[in-house]
Order: C-alpha cells, then sequence, then structure tokens
RNA sequence: CGGGGCGUAGCACAGCCUGGUAGUGCGCUCGGUUUGGGACCGAGAGGUCGGAUGUUCGAAUCAUCUCGCCCCGACCA
C-alpha cells in the first residue's frame, strides 16, 4: 500500500476521498448513496453539534423532534414545495413482508399496503407546520423557535461522502412569527449565526449571499447562504437560511389573532446545516499530509508521544509528563497520551498528521533529563524543542494561534482567487480557472440562464 | 440516465494482449533484533480471480450476458 496521499493538485477527488478514509471519518456503506460515519469522524460533527447548538439556544431556540415519515398529502399541499422535492424522495408504500410462499427469503405482503404512502422527510417544514396549527392561536404564542437534530433523506443521483448523500444528518431551524419583517430579521439572523460559526470554529471565511429565484429552497420567498471557496476554486454552499412568508402558514392554515383582534396567517423562516460541512471542513484546510483541523473541533488536541527503549525509560516518561497531562485536562484541552508499543514514534507521527490532530508532543529520556518537549504544529508542520516549565500555558497559546492562522490562511486563499470581471469577457476567461468572481448581473433570470448556459458558473 | 474506468487474499495492485502449477507489496500470526519521522530479519496463515453461460483437452486470461463500484455530467444541503 502507498504510504503518501494523491496530491491535492493532481487530483481533487482522490484526494479527498482517500483522506476521509485514511484519516478514518467514514466510509461507503452497503446502501447506495449512504454513509458510515466513524468515531473520529462522528466525534468532529458532535463538536460541531454542540458549538451550534449552544449558538441556537443563546438566539432563543429549542430543540424538538417531528416524525420522519411525512404523508404524501403533507407534502402535496404547498405546490412549489412539492414539485421541488418530488423527484428525490424515498416513499414508504407497504408496513409488513411475510415468508416468499414460492421459495426463500421474505417478499412485501401485498396485503399490507397503506391507505396512504407515507415519504420519508426530505425535510420537514410540512410536518412542523401541520403540527403549528395546533400551537399557534394568538400573538402571544409568537415568536414560535423551534429547532430539530434528525436525518433527512433526499434520493440525489450522484452521491459523494458528506458533501451529498442520500441520507444527511442535519439540524433544521423552524420558526414562527408574528410580522413579516420579524420573519426577515430571523432569517439573517440565523445566517449571520453560521457565518459566525464557520469563521469562528471551523475557521472557514464564508460569503454571505443572496439566492436568485431560480436556485431557491421550494417553497421559499428568499433564501439566503453562506458560501465558501474550496481549495478547487469552487465554492460550496455551506448553510441556507429560508425567509418562506406565508406560503406554509396559508398551506397548513396556521392563523392567529394579532393585537388588533384580526386574524393573520403566521409568517415563518427555515434554516439548516448539514454533515456537508464536514466535507467543507476538509476541503478547505487539508493539504498532501492529510486532514488539518481547527482546534476548536479537533477531537484530540494534543497528542503526545513517548519515546522509549526500555519498559524502564517510558516509566520514566510517564512521571515526568503526567502533571502535565493532568494540567493540561483541567485547562480544558483534549489531550491523548499515546504510550501504546504496537506502533513506533514514526508510525505515530505520521497518523496524527493524517487525522489532523493540531499539536504533537514528543518526549523522550533526552527530553526528560533536559527537562524538554518536542512540539509540533500540523499546519506549518514546524517543530520546536522547548523547556517542560509552563508548557501547559504555551500549548493553550498556541492552539488559539493555530485556530487563527488556519483561518488566514483560508481567507488569503480565498482573497487571491477572488477577481473582478467587469464585462462579459473577462468573465468568462475567469471562471475557467476558479475562484469567486464578482461580476455585474441585471437581475434577470434570463441573464442567469445565458451565463449558466455559457459557462458552469452558478 | 448519458460518457469513461475498474472488479484477482483484509488493503493496494501485477498477471490477461500471446489460454497450461494464482503472484507481489502492505497488513495479519509466531520468534528474534529494534524504537527521536511510517523499523528489520526469518518462518507461517490467508484465494469460489465479482457472477452466469459458452469456446477449449485445459479459462483469471478468449466470447456473450449480467451484477457491483469509482470518476465526469444533469440534480442538490
Amino acid at each position: 500500500m502507498s504510504k503518501g496521499l494523491p496530491k491535492r493538485s493532481e487530483n481533487y477527488s482522490e484526494w479527498y476521498n482517500e483522506i476521509v478514509k485514511r484519516a478514518n471519518l467514514a466510509e461507503n456503506s452497503p446502501v447506495r448513496g449512504c454513509m458510515v460515519i466513524k468515531p473520529y469522524g462522528f466525534a468532529i460533527w458532535e463538536k460541531m453539534q454542540r458549538a451550534l447548538d449552544d449558538m441556537f439556544k443563546a438566539t432563543g431556540h429549542e430543540n424538538a423532534y417531528f416524525p420522519l415519515f411525512v404523508p404524501k398529502s403533507f407534502l402535496e399541499k404547498e405546490e412549489e414545495h412539492a414539485e421541488g422535492f418530488a423527484k428525490e424522495c424515498a416513499v414508504v408504500t407497504h408496513y409488513r413482508l411475510k415468508a416468499n410462499p414460492e421459495g426463500k427469503g421474505l417478499i412485501v405482503d401485498p396485503e399490507a399496503e397503506l391507505d396512504e404512502p407515507l415519504i420519508i422527510r426530505p425535510t420537514s417544514e410540512t410536518v412542523i407546520w401541520n403540527a403549528y396549527k395546533n400551537w399557534i392561536q394568538s400573538w402571544r404564542d409568537l415568536p414560535l423557535l423551534i429547532n430539530q437534530w434528525a436525518n433527512v433523506v433526499r434520493w440525489e443521483m450522484r452521491t459523494r461522502i458528506f458533501l451529498r448523500t442520500a441520507e444527511f444528518l442535519w439540524q433544521e431551524g423552524h420558526t414562527a412569527h408574528a410580522t413579516r419583517g420579524e420573519a426577515i430579521e430571523e432569517t439573517e439572523k440565523m445566517l449571520g449565526v453560521y457565518a459566525t460559526f464557520a469563521e469562528q470554529w471551523m475557521a472557514m471565511p464564508v460569503i454571505k449571499g443572496l439566492k436568485t429565484p431560480s436556485e431557491r429552497f421550494a417553497g421559499a420567498e428568499e433564501t439566503y447562504c453562506i458560501e465558501a471557496l474550496m481549495q478547487d476554486g469552487k465554492a460550496l454552499q455551506s448553510g441556507t437560511s429560508h425567509f418562506l412568508g406565508q406560503n406554509f402558514a396559508k398551506s397548513f392554515d396556521v392563523q392567529f389573532v394579532n393585537k388588533e383582534n384580526q386574524l393573520e396567517y403566521a409568517w415563518a423562516t427555515s434554516w439548516g446545516v448539514s454533515t456537508r460541512l464536514m466535507g467543507a471542513l476538509i476541503m478547505v484546510h487539508s493539504d498532501d499530509q492529510g486532514l488539518v483541523l481547527p482546534p476548536k473541533l479537533a477531537p484530540i488536541q494534543v497528542v503526545i508521544v513517548p519515546i522509549y527503549r526500555q519498559p524502564e525509560d517510558l516509566a520514566t516518561i510517564d512521571a515526568k509528563i503526567t502533571p502535565a497531562i493532568e494540567k493540561l485536562k483541567s485547562l480544558g484541552v483534549a489531550v491523548k497520551y499515546d504510550a501504546d508499543d504496537k506502533y513506533k514514534p514514526g508510525y505515530k507521527f505520521a497518523e496524527y498528521e493524517l487525522r489532523g490532530v493540531p499539536i504533537r508532543l514528543g518526549i523522550g529520556m533526552r527530553d526528560v533529563e533536559n527537562n524538554t518537549i518536542e512540539i509540533a504544529r500540523r499546519d506549518t508542520l514546524s517543530k520546536e524543542t522547548v523547556s517542560l516549565d509552563g508548557i501547559e500555558e504555551r500549548i493553550v497559546d498556541l492552539l488559539n494561534e493555530i485556530q487563527a492562522n488556519i483561518y488566514q490562511k483560508a481567507y488569503r486563499f480565498r482573497e487571491e482567487n477572488t477577481f473582478r470581471a467587469d464585462n462579459w469577457e473577462q468573465f468568462k476567461e475567469q471562471i475557467e480557472k476558479g475562484g469567486f468572481i464578482l461580476a455585474h448581473w441585471d437581475g434577470t433570470a434570463e441573464t442567469e440562464e445565458k451565463i449558466k448556459e455559457e459557462t458552469k458558473a452558478t
């Protein structure tokens, strides 16, 4: 087996797939288009979830859970929504199997057909607004600020781990408001939350934007999004926030009595980010040595590798390093001490680099004698031997520095790959090279269509 | 659904053109030496060559069909 990774510059897809595989993040499952998220990958996702969830709570939202199944009739109620999602829905038509009377195995029991097919949710607006009908009577019930962590299924034609899977994990916020203005404010606020999360936690600079009518969420009046630039020069939509107007309130008859004692339809928003963020995280920072994780999302922030010959040496190193480990833990740093003797140090170095661990410490007998330790940074791949005294504070500072540094690096990359095009020729020329382009648009769908036809820009 | 590529040991692959004892590297097991950037030596275990049919004395190899995976496009968070 080759030890090196494919080069990022040579084959971006292959490089991405290899990182996902070798960093132990996820793998394809036997079910078409679905993925298995492995413990290490899931640990990163959990950190993202926790950070996002805290941000949702801080903005007044509460979590709830709605069913996986959506009756077909629900999906049909909002016309544009129905049309938009119809072609990618998984449908449940039966509730029972039985032994095959003509041989082995099981068959779908033809007598167990459901009266109404159930759709496996591609998104939950319909089930949720059906529930909101009973939850909302008065302006005093508003705003209703709910979020759900769930899995959804969209039967995509072509799938890719984390970036586009048939089933994916996400968070979907669904809010109801008394006024149009308040709902728009919420839509923009949550887009801001996503942008803050992307920048402060993922160290990923994003551009906030407004989607054109043709790219809007099915059933929305306005779709806002954040877009990040990947290292291959392509943009990745990383989060969306929709202003749904009164569309769903009207379809599900959600009316409330306002302060003037008049019946009015509620105003809606919905917003979501998914496991696609994992894909973005990988593509934005990783290099030819593997994954690079921002310290704030790294399940292991610091790994310590003892280097020893004899078991007695290991015991000496253990004794020397244990106080530092305890101190780091008390400072809230996720430390792993890897004294496993199955692998040699060199192997471990390569392995933790592949997994994106931000800081690696190496300590051997030489260090014990000199009261030193070797610090290696994942972001710069640089190494330095420093005194063991005060190492804990130094680590905490360094974690912050790495977080800032990889953000800066990604930011510079984006700046260097953002261009201005003032005419059609410049635009066409640049789009071939990739990157973001600031261009002029007359705002019509015809022009948008023409641009998409003649180039591959979105 | 279109266009390309690939299915041979747990993983990565060679062998196929020109049919004749199923191979290499990594990993795994055992023993020994090693341990500051993916250690080395020795001995082992591990295969319905994706599946079916055909051609042949003989098929991983040739033919037909079939299934699966990956990449590129249309679709999308």
